[in-house]
RNA sequence: GCCGAAGUGGCGGAAUUGGCAGACGCGCACGACUCAAAAUCGUGUUCCCUACGGGAAUGAGGGUUCGAUUCCCUCCUUCGGCACCA
């Protein structure tokens, strides 16, 4: 198609020195680079995104995750945020009051290193890097209002860190208790279990695999709120999400009863989530680490007892926990009475008992537990079975479902339904494969056990309360104090923030910096006023991103952590965005940290964040993870040197599916390089207005209103790669419809208004420089409403409807919009080719499916 | 082993409720412009077949249906989480 003619002095000077010097025009007069940087000064002198509190509007609370200060903004940021920015801008411009605020989470461990390393100071250097990145973020050109920004390493922050830790303690919520707990030897402090990960059980920072220590640290008790935590019917959270939070704070529902020890007749508290298989345990099972051990074990077994424990103690986790090892252990010497039928049954110890689950023993019964059969088969103990299949006595029964061998006996546990037996009173109680209340046997049993006081109905979570205690410097403090006499106390709270000593001598020991420093942690009893000691070790930094949400609210309010009149207007937080790597830490820590302020009349509701979605991840072009060591990092700040900020932020929307992510590919960000340039040949070069068909202008605006429905749909759900796609095929409509001579026509007025609207949240500054300059509109379009859609204008004349014949598509028909059955069907059948295949008959069926298709069944 | 997610052209991906599979873009091919190249613009681009026509195809197999990428069952592959949890 013949492209519409500019006259040489038609065109605007910079396009007209372009051509006399025979250069490319639209390269010359396209530089991003030059009103990006403008457009975000203006912006900023004009105070375009501060979000204030306006009770004429509804509120939106737009959140994404923090960075980490770490001095260089990488795809990682920009992958996360500016789509986030820019749905955040679409609710703006759909009329509602929008906080999208920025902050840096700026305690933790790279900043320490360096120090070690380097010597600078760092909260020098954290300075340094959040100037930088500042700046960096600015690049993007998104709505951040950085009047609230919230940096968690200030004191004015830290100091309600520590003010919450405070409250925690106050409610009985956190605690000190010497247990063993997981250390990493490269960042040389301890862990919670949610940051440690994977088979090998490794630091889910460093990578480097965890030991053991025994420590005296300080714990939140979160396994409180554990079935608080369970309970997701407020959130519109991904389904992923709730799973693995569900899956990692895991509820096993069962009875815990009590055996008696022979000797000494201790009362050992046990958990199972079989009570109706009490009559078949024949042995108990002591983890080695059991406090009873000792006691129960007699003389003779004394020196076998004492090697397989020292073995047990040597051996890590990861080789203890290994499933496929054998099972091993010994025996102690020692009786336990089972409760429910006076049986005589030996204690084991074995290291496939954990201290740390349930009550650290169990009761064996190895006719329906794979790991006690084994082991029972394996030390020769007895095998006593109390469920049997309902139907099928004696006949031979598949794998897995308790194979039995010629004598009858069984050859592995049996798991599945039955009827009890060898079980009293309680023989031919059917037993399904429900877990707990809904399993008739189990449910029958507990109710036995509670009548008799030998047990009740137990809970047990896998879930641990939160390590909180990290032994580095660059933390928030907790602010304890310890006195000999007193024993821990809060520091007052008009005392705080406890602030970290600047001089401070970094040393990877293990131990807290704090704690090597002369005179810091010297100071006062707050009960009794003599000489006391502060707590040296600082907060696990998740603590601070438990509450930035809060801070962001009045990021320097004094009063309180945050100012309640931001907080009623803003909370919660209407949609957050961020990595699914948090749903066991991050997330589960902030839902946690919310629910105990709520308890403790600090928040308001249940829930701190009610929308929740993540992104996927940006790999490198080799498809690996984007990492230095592997050199397939991808610098965002080249690429906005090279193509404007507005093709980068359109290509993070544009290549994937955001919540998948996807390989970097660096060819395809032409392509939305070259969209942006098509998109600005579009606006600026003027093309006469011709004579132009109703037809033109009429599928010209209807494509317009049809984008803005799907462009809308798409912003609410996320999906923003067919937001990008969609955008660039109205911009191919208008480029038809130029051709066609529309320019001039209202429909083109329209089209252009729509499209820079559609555009603005994508690409600001392009729109903003399009719609102010060349269009020449008010500023700013960022003020502007979303544009009106109108149904009518959307609506189809005429469909074209495809003829299947036998499931085939052999034809395509064109009718009216709107017309009925009936018209469809005869205009169908009147269709030369269907007759065709009809080859006279009758069809037997016609089905017409409105708008959609017509099939025909012969 | 258990739980979850995902498999569609050479690639990223699209397909509101079951209704024209492959939108949009990358790449590639050809053409225009150019001395030439780049850029730009235009055309084509799932595969197969002696090809103005026909057939196959959304990881594999089966089912429901006039009709399945979409619903159901079985299986395979990849990724993620948990794992001797009593």
């Amino acid at each position: 198609m013949p492209k519409a003619v500019v006259p040489v002095e038609k065109k605007p000077k910079a396009i007209q020195a372009a051509a006399q010097t025979g250069k490319n025009e639209k390269d010359k007069s396209f530089n991003p680079q030059v009103f990006e940087k403008k457009w975000q000064e203006k912006w900023e002198a004009d105070k375009l995104y501060r979000a204030v509190i306006d009770h004429s509007k509804p509120k939106f609370y737009a959140l994404t995750m923090l960075p980490y200060p770490s001095g260089d903004l990488h795809m990682g940021h920009w992958f996360p945020m500016t789509p986030s920015d820019a749905r955040a801008r679409f609710m703006r411009m759909k009329g509602y009051n929008v906080l999208f605020p920025m902050g840096f989470d700026a305690f933790g461990l790279p900043a320490e290193n360096a120090a070690i390393k380097s010597g600078i100071h760092p909260m020098v250097r954290t300075r340094d890097n959040i100037v930088r990145m500042r700046a960096q973020l600015r690049s993007m050109g998104a709505m951040f209002d950085w009047d609230r920004e919230a940096v968690s390493c200030e004191p004015e922050y830290y100091k309600w860190t520590e003010w919450f830790f405070i409250q925690l303690y106050k409610m009985g919520l956190a605690y000190r208790k010497m247990s063993p707990v997981d250390f990493c030897p490269n960042c040389n402090t301890t862990l919670a279990r949610e940051q440690v990960w994977g088979d090998d059980r490794h630091c889910e920072r460093c990578g480097t695999p965890v030991i053991k220590k025994d420590l005296d640290q300080w714990f939140f008790k979160t396994t409180q709120y554990a079935d608080e935590l369970l309970r997701f019917d407020e959130l519109d959270w991904p389904e992923r999400v709730k799973t693995l939070q569900t899956n990692w704070i895991d509820r096993s529902e069962g009875a815990s009863v009590i055996f008696k020890t022979e000797t000494g007749s201790h009362d050992v508290e046990i958990f199972t989530t079989r009570p109706d298989t009490l009559w078949g345990a024949t042995f108990m099972v002591f983890s080695p680490e059991h406090p009873l051990v000792d006691e129960i074990t007699t003389p003779e077994n004394k020196a076998a007892v004492e090697e397989y424990k020292a073995q047990a103690a040597r051996q890590s986790d990861i080789q203890r926990g290994a499933v496929d090892k054998e099972k091993t252990g010994v025996y102690t010497g020692g009786f336990a009475i089972n409760p429910v039928n006076q049986a005589r049954i030996p204690i084991w110890i074995a290291d496939y008992v954990l201290m740390s689950y349930g009550t650290g023993a169990i009761m064996a019964v190895p006719a329906h537990d794979e790991r006690d059969f084994a082991f029972a088969k394996k030390y020769d103990l007895p095998i006593v079975e109390v469920i049997r299949p309902e139907a099928s006595p004696p006949s031979p029964l598949p794998m897995g479902e308790g194979r039995r061998g010629e004598g009858g006996e069984l050859q592995e546990a049996y798991i599945g339904a039955g009827v009890m037996v060898n079980s009293g009173q309680f023989n031919d109680t059917k037993v399904n494969t429900e877990k707990g209340r809904k399993n008739p046997g189990i449910s029958a049993v507990i109710d036995w056990l509670e009548q008799k006081g030998i047990g009740k109905e137990s809970v047990n979570y896998r879930y641990r309360d939160w390590l909180i205690s990290r032994q580095r410097y660059w933390g928030a403090p907790i602010p304890m104090i310890h006195c000999e006499v007193h024993g821990w106390n809060p520091v007052p709270e008009d005392q705080l923030p406890v602030l970290l000593p600047e001089d401070v001598e970094w040393k990877p020991t293990g131990e807290s910096p704090l704690k090597l420093h002369p005179t810091w942690k010297n100071t006062t009893c707050p009960v009794c006023g003599e000489p006391a000691t502060r707590e040296t070790d600082t907060m696990d930094t998740f603590m601070c991103s438990s509450w930035y949400h809060l801070r962001y609210l009045s990021p320097h309010y004094d009063k309180g952590p945050f100012d309640p009149a931001e907080y009623d207007y803003w909370m919660p937080v209407d949609t957050y965005t961020g990595g699914i790597e948090h749903a066991t830490m991050h997330l589960l820590y902030t839902r946690f940290f919310h629910k105990a302020m709520r308890d403790a009349g600090v928040v308001k509701g249940n829930e701190p964040m009610m929308q929740l979605r993540n992104q996927g991840m940006v790999l490198g072009e080799d498809g690996e993870k984007m990492s230095k060591s592997r050199g397939n990092v991808i610098a965002p700040d080249v690429l906005v040197k090279k193509y404007g900020a507005d093709t980068v932020r359109a290509y993070m929307m544009f290549f994937a599916r955001w919540e998948m992510g996807a390989p970097w590919d660096s060819q395809g960000i032409e392509g939305t390089a070259r969209w942006m340039r098509r998109t600005w040949t579009l606006f600026t070069d003027q093309t006469p207005p011709g004579s132009v068909s109703d037809q033109t202008k009429r599928t010209l605006r209807r494509r317009v209103h049809q984008t803005l429905r799907k462009v809308t749909h798409d912003f609410e759900n996320f999906e923003f790669n067919t937001i990008i796609s969609s955008l660039m095929e109205l911009m191919n409509e208008m480029y038809k419809a130029r051709d066609a001579g529309a320019a001039g026509a209202p429909e083109w007025s329209e089209a252009q208004d729509y499209y820079l609207r559609m555009l603005a949240p994508v690409a600001p500054h392009i729109a903003e420089e399009l719609w102010t300059n060349h269009l020449g509109k008010p500023y700013s379009i960022h003020q502007q409403q979303w544009p009106q859609f109108d149904e009518t204008a959307a609506k189809e004349d005429v469909i074209e409807l495809p003829v299947q014949i036998n499931g085939k598509v052999r034809d395509r028909i064109t009718v009216p919009a709107e017309a009925g059955e009936d018209e469809i069907k005869s205009a169908a059948l009147a269709s030369e080719i269907v007759q065709k295949y009809l080859e006279g008959r009758e069809p037997k069926k016609v089905i017409v499916a409105k708008g959609r298709l017509v099939s025909l069944v012969v």
